[in-house]
RNA sequence: GUGAGUGUAGCCCAGUGGUCUAAGGCGCCAGGUUGUGGCCCUGGAGAUCGAGGGUUCAAAUCCCUCCACUCACCCCA
């Protein structure tokens, strides 16, 4: 028998009120905050994840679903949105437009990892890109939109995170203080992180093991070592953040593992989150498009990861509008009833009436349990006596209120 | 890639060596009215007990290998 891949999974019709629920409210918020939606391919060249999201990190380096195609292109399954849209908006000139441009997009992400709760293979990310400004007010109103689409979703006990990880002219400074500090404390270090320390040394700052973390908790921070261009960035960031009352807390270890951050970088968690409960990533990314050979254009974004959302709507109980079922369910008893309820259930259909109409010949009891477990509003019964007055029965499953109509009174009687 | 746990019908699960030709519940199908749903009653279909090998007179039950799933690490949404 065949099952879905590893770390994929069917959405049943069951949970897709869920799905439109949630993407509702995605759609409704990005008209509220002037983003347009934009869809790429599912695959890109290998290149453009390898450039952006950086050569050392572990999507580029074992998690990247590539392949060859038949052409010899070297190709790769999206493993995150952000490079793409950046792609996209230098491939089309989205420059010429009014700066910011803003984009979002729902689309599936593949990563080769290891499934468990909350993380897949293949997984549904709803994210956002302005590009194009380096106002610290865009990424106070890109940072209030993420934390106003909870809101708007119902889901509450949730925690902004906030770093200013610095520039390309703070930050190797930066990383050389860090790395001084971590210098002395190389023998208390986990194997990993000793590992951190010469490839990526931010990353030493959210190391799980308790050891590792009383280290990062007393090592320098990059907030403290920020140019004064970052600095004052970072600084009316959070007053207007506070203006907008969202409250964030400072976390002088939050990095995030992709490598085109810059300056500012968030995540928005549930308060008692587990493993993997991070529900949105994102950050600033002045460098990127240039990196992708643009001109130096700043740009900031997030992501959030759509199952997550859903997993969270589930343990906090948060009632979803159900989605709609049939209206009318036609049951008929005999051939020429048959023909009569074929040509009636296209009538009512044209008319905008959404009709089940039954198949097969089962009895007319079995008929109803369908109409009866489908939920349909009403029954349309066509029988002998009806064919012959050229009627049909019109039974509220709800009332259980039972009349005779005629096949002219229909759609108008079905209110 | 590493570690731990779990694998019995579509779903939840009983069963820990012989009475298992595997129980129950949900769901599905049918009947209880010659044309009427939801509740109730009755019946039916549906399981190579994850796969392969081994131990034994006898294995769903014990052992080994593999596979899958789940959770955690790594990392991320």
């Amino acid at each position: 028998m065949y099952r879905a891949p590893r770390g994929t999974s069917d959405i049943l019709p069951e949970e897709q009120a869920y799905w439109r629920y949630v993407e509702e409210k995605v759609v409704e918020l990005c008209q509220l905050y002037g983003y347009e939606r934009i869809d790429s391919p599912a695959f890109e060249d290998t290149r453009l994840f390898a450039r952006s999201v950086g050569e050392g990190t572990d999507i580029v380096e074992k998690e990247m679903y590539t392949f060859t195609d038949k052409g010899g292109n070297l190709l790769t399954l999206r493993p995150e949105g952000t490079a793409p849209v950046c792609r996209a908006y230098l491939e089309h000139g989205l420059h010429n437009r009014p700066q910011p441009v803003k984009l979002y997009y729902i689309a599936p992400i593949f990563r080769y990892e290891r499934p468990q709760a909350g993380r897949y293979r293949q997984h549904y990310q709803f994210g956002c890109e302005a590009i194009g400004d380096d106002d610290p007010a865009l990424d106070a109103e890109v940072i209030e939109m993420a934390w106003r689409f909870f809101q708007s979703v119902n889901l509450h006990h949730l925690t902004l995170q906030l770093n200013s990880i610095g520039c390309k002219r703070c930050r190797p400074g930066y990383l050389n203080t860090l790395k001084d500090y971590y210098a002395s404390h190389t023998e208390e270090l986990c194997a990993d992180c000793k590992v951190r320390l010469v490839r990526n040394p931010l990353r030493l700052l959210d190391c799980k093991r308790p050891a590792c973390q009383r280290i990062a908790d007393a090592a320098p921070r990059s907030s403290d070592h920020l140019c004064p261009e970052c600095q004052s960035h970072f600084t009316r960031l959070q007053r207007y953040l506070s203006l907008l009352e969202i409250p964030f807390a400072l976390n002088h270890r939050l990095v995030r593992g992709l490598d085109y951050y810059t300056r500012t970088v968030f995540e928005i968690q549930p308060e008692n989150g587990g493993a993997q409960s991070t529900l949105v990533g994102g950050g600033r990314y002045d460098d990127l498009i240039e990196e992708l050979g643009g001109r130096p254009t700043p740009a900031i974004g997030y992501a959030m990861g759509i199952e997550r959302i859903i997993l969270n709507l589930k343990e906090q109980h948060i009632p979803v509008p159900p989605l709609p079922g049939a209206q009318v369910f036609i049951a008929h008893l005999g051939d020429e009833a048959r023909e009569e309820a074929i040509k009636l259930a296209s009538r009512l259909r044209r008319a905008g009436t959404a009709v089940i109409l039954a198949t097969g010949s089962k009895s007319l009891k079995a008929q109803l349990r369908q109409a009866n477990r489908l939920g349909a509003r009403y029954a349309l019964i066509l029988g002998e006596d009806e064919l012959k007055s050229g009627t049909a029965s019109l039974r509220d499953m709800t009332t259980s209120q039972q009349s005779l109509i005629h096949l002219s009174e229909l759609p108008g009687a079905l209110k």
